[in-house]
RNA sequence: GCCGCGUUGGUCAAGGGGUUAAGACGCCUCCCUUUCACGGAGGAAUCACGGGUUCGAAUCCCGUACGUGGUACCA
């Protein structure tokens, strides 16, 4: 039976900073929002941004705008706001602070939370205490919570008068022992644990917000969030949300979970990080972002020329495929055809070749059309102003297969628009002869006088020319080819000289002949 | 330490009792191209280990090893 919200699906991207102020929205947390997305426009849902503005994120200036900027530049979120507002509003956890005090207490009246009173340090001393014992690490549960002060091991009256004194105290919840706990994970199927192992997870801080614990659980319920995507790291804790979800009297209402493997380093050991990127050499996040506190900044896939849709097909193909052959979705063809259950329940090295191997193939793929406008963007960059839109598109056609990256355009195309500043002679010189400069004379001369400047014309020509001197075409392709662009690469030579053009073809002849040993007579 | 999750070529992976164990990236060879690419053909390379169950195990079960995550008034 589907449960009627279930019908109005909503989806929320719940987005995780890192607990240093120095976050950024890197490739696990876009893909966390990328299969939010791709499954809620699969199923008719919504698909809704909430950023959760705890203390950390709330440090970082700027961080919000940040990442609503990396979600709209891969397609999945619209540029222009209202976000983190909606029907469920407010959306920030510092104006919903009432709502989680309220459920936290609620829980206190059924015996399933209690006050706690102990403060950071009390407890951290007695860690270090136990750990000098050689003892394992302490667990504030079942084992020793009524050895500390809370409102369960003091009597009524000691509490409230605590209480009222205005003393720093926080809710957590209270786990039974020897419960099991079991749910369904979308991706992992049946998951059960038992609830030894859990500790007695503070619920409420003592600055009055939530811990996430709390948050999700109380959010997803009044959001009423239908299906809830995180990070397999989460696995471990994803009991204690079960239990809020029963305490709370709203277990019909749970969510359905889905554990994302993880994203792991290239060279193994762990979770890939932001450090990574810097010390592989490859971005870690979608746009570029600034360190907050070393003002270091690492630049994104995009400032390195990735197409937005390069980057997100990349992301969602680690740890999902279609089961099929294909490799290359558009997002339209990944709503169709993502579906949960293939996601893989285990961890994959990121693999930087692969991710740039997706963005050749997709600048391959794109039409002129879609690429003009970031070409243009290179080539301002380099201060080149485009005059003729109509060469451009020539030359990028001309161009893409040979260009991985979208800055790979400068290199293969900048000599269309500035003559090449060093000419590879050593690549001719070996081979160059008196033949060969009569040769390159008379082109000039015929070249000069030609009135119709097209391929046929000057390949013409220059065959006609080559075979009067009795030479063979191939000996002076390359040579030809180096005067026009200054190495041996790029496209057709004629090609080339077509849309360079009459004036600037002649010039780069005589300048790389002003090079080259003169006749010798 | 304890608890959870995982393990198919170097990497990403399909396959979930009988397959010559797909495919992709990367690497190598050749063809095409009088350059570089694109494209095409081919090659090297894999079921972590040990026990079961079974006529038969990469596939199911149990151990071990390894990896990874959690064990915070962080998310």
């Amino acid at each position: 039976m589907i449960q009627p919200h279930y019908l109005c699906l909503m989806s929320k991207v719940r987005v995780r900073f890192a607990p240093s102020p120095t976050g950024g929205l890197h490739l696990g947390g876009v893909r966390t929002a990328l299969y939010n997305y791709l499954f809620a426009k699969k199923h008719g849902g919504d698909f809704v941004l909430r950023i959760e503005d705890t203390d950390q994120v709330r440090y970082v200036e700027g961080a919000e705008q940040y990442i609503i900027d990396s979600l709209s530049w891969c397609g999945i979120l619209p540029g222009e706001g209202p976000h983190n507002e909606g029907d469920y509003s407010p959306y920030r956890q510092s104006q919903r602070k009432s709502f989680y005090k309220e459920y936290a207490e609620g829980l206190i009246e059924k015996g399933h939370a209690y006050y706690a009173f102990d403060t950071p340090e009390q407890i951290e001393a007695l860690r270090e205490k136990l750990k000098a014992q050689g003892k394992s690490n302490l667990q504030y549960g079942h084992q020793v919570r009524l050895g500390m002060r809370n409102s369960l091991s003091l009597s009524k009256e000691e509490t409230q008068l605590l209480l009222s004194s205005g003393l720093p105290y926080v809710i957590r919840i209270k786990i039974e022992r020897d419960e099991f706990v079991s749910f369904k994970d979308m991706i992992r199927g049946d998951i059960q644990m038992d609830t030894n192992g859990v500790d007695d997870k503070v619920l409420l801080k003592a600055d009055g917000m939530p811990t996430y614990h709390l948050a999700v659980v109380v959010d997803d319920y009044l959001m009423k969030i239908s299906h809830s995507f995180r990070g397999e790291e989460w696995l471990p804790s994803a009991p204690v949300h079960v239990l809020l979800w029963k305490y709370l009297g709203w277990e019909k209402n749970m969510p359905q979970w889905a554990h994302l493997p993880l994203i792991l380093k290239p060279d193994g050991n762990g979770k890939l990080s932001k450090r990574d990127g810097e010390r592989l050499g490859f971005p870690v996040f979608a746009l570029g972002w600034t360190d907050p506190v070393s003002k270091d900044l690492m630049k994104g896939f995009k400032d390195l020329g990735f197409l937005p849709e390069a980057f997100i097909n990349m992301l969602a193909m680690i740890g999902w495929n279609a089961g099929t052959e294909q490799e290359l979705f558009s997002i339209e063809e990944l709503v169709e055809n993502f579906s949960i259950e293939r996601v893989h329940s285990s961890g994959a090295k990121f693999d930087y070749e692969k991710a740039k191997w997706f963005n050749h193939e997709w600048i391959k793929k794109c039409d002129v059309d879609r690429l003009l406008p970031e070409v243009k963007k290179i080539f301002g960059e380099k201060n080149i102003a485009i005059h003729d839109e109509q060469s451009l598109k020539k030359i990028v056609s001309l161009v893409k297969d040979r260009c991985t990256l979208l800055t790979d355009f400068w290199e293969q195309a900048n000599y269309f628009f500035v003559a090449p500043e060093k000419i590879e002679t050593e690549a001719i010189l070996p081979k160059w002869n008196d033949g060969k400069s009569l040769f390159f004379i008379e082109l000039i001369r015929n070249y000069s006088m030609l009135n119709l400047w097209g391929h046929l014309e000057l390949e013409n020509s220059f065959k006609e020319i080559a075979s009067f001197n009795r030479i063979k075409p191939g000996e002076l392709m390359l040579p030809f080819r180096i005067m026009l662009v200054g190495g041996k690469y790029g496209p057709g030579v004629f090609d080339i000289a077509t849309i360079l053009g009459k004036e600037e073809t002649v010039k780069r002849i005589r300048y790389t002949m002003s090079l080259l040993p003169g006749l010798s007579s």
